[in-house]
DNA sequence: TACCTTAATGGCACTCAGCGCCATAAAGGA
DNA sequence: TCCTTTATGGCGCTGAGTGCCATTAAGGTA
């Protein structure tokens, strides 16, 4: 009856207890129940449990890029759709706020995390070339995912300094302050 | 007799032959002729030896800003520290060229890549709060630094693509990419 | 009911990064 | 010559991650 938020969950209790690089796959198989060699199969590595069922959100952000009329302008649409990848319902949102808080300042983690961004600039880097009819890997796709990328984490960065901050509300006055700072003589 | 560079020479070496995960810290200590915990005090980890002497060149990086004039805007004056840090002498380019291409182009690396990152992106909110008499840590310098990083990764996968392209000239089309996508209706 | 197949499990042994501890050798200074 | 500092490297350990294999549970078929 094992699955992957039993192991989570699991998972989240020790880290907050002992720390993450504290906290063995055999402390969590332990806690879990379930043989060391079993945790391997439901995540490829300890840093990929904090992490959750990111591949699948990454699809939820691909549905809500094929959902922008197509006349909507490039930036405003990109930075649209990162914002609702972002949004999260009240229910879970201080639960995202502890595994963003694990992922941002653990070092290991923050490692890892380069892993996982990729595939979430792909996401955009594939829509921009869409939208502008070239290939993912080409210049401006690229550049795009990276700068939304810096966005989003830099908004992170503050949401979990400001407590009482809305991520959202912070993802527009990351895009205001760069726009200003490029815009600045 | 032991040095940074004999080693660096022979693990690049290998890296190139056998591939950054299949050269083993003991295969690098045989080539060098040392040994293995030798080796983890030159360099604190198997992913710290394709950096080299990244500390020290952070250094100079710190010397590019102190040297900038303060009436020189303050966009223009991150962009040109940049360009700086990246500029190369002829003699050295095609070696740093390996260096980068094996750094971003091997998974196990591109995550260690994020806490080397971390060290140039502070560097630049450094002056950033400055200039702007606040603190590195507040919202706009870290900001900065990572909409920096994020046109340099860039800027160096586009060179990587292109064997004859110009990494300081790809900097200044990156920026110009950017601005021109902000600024798009 | 007996039989067969498939998927999930987990034990075992192995590789490799990395660290703590300690012994040794070389170098340099008084 | 003696003492101290520094570089070295061997040894053994922890912990992530993998390959291999045996066991068990589940589900379908004759």
């Amino acid at each position: 009856m094992t699955d992957h938020a039993a192991i989570e969950h699991a998972a989240f209790r020790l880290f907050d207890q002992q720390g993450f690089d504290h906290t063995t796959m055999d402390d969590i198989a332990r806690a879990v129940g379930v043989g060391k060699r079993t945790l391997f199969r439901y995540f490829p590595s300890k840093n990929d449990i904090p992490w959750g069922q990111f591949g699948a959100s990454l699809d939820l952000f691909r549905k809500q890029f094929a959902a922008v009329p197509p006349e909507t302008p490039l930036a405003e649409a990109v930075h649209a759709c990162v914002v609702a990848f972002n949004t999260f319902d009240d229910t879970v949102v201080e639960q995202h706020r502890v595994r963003m808080r694990l992922i941002l300042t653990t070092p290991t983690l923050q490692a890892h995390s380069a892993i996982k961004y990729e595939a979430w600039r792909r996401v955009i880097a594939e829509y921009v070339a869409h939208r502008l009819s070239i290939g993912a890997d080409e210049r401006l796709p690229r550049l795009i995912g990276h700068v939304s990328l810096a966005i989003s984490v830099a908004a992170y960065e503050q949401w979990l300094i400001d407590p009482g901050s809305s991520l959202t509300h912070l993802l527009d006055q990351e895009m205001a302050g760069l726009k200003a700072y490029l815009a600045s003589r």
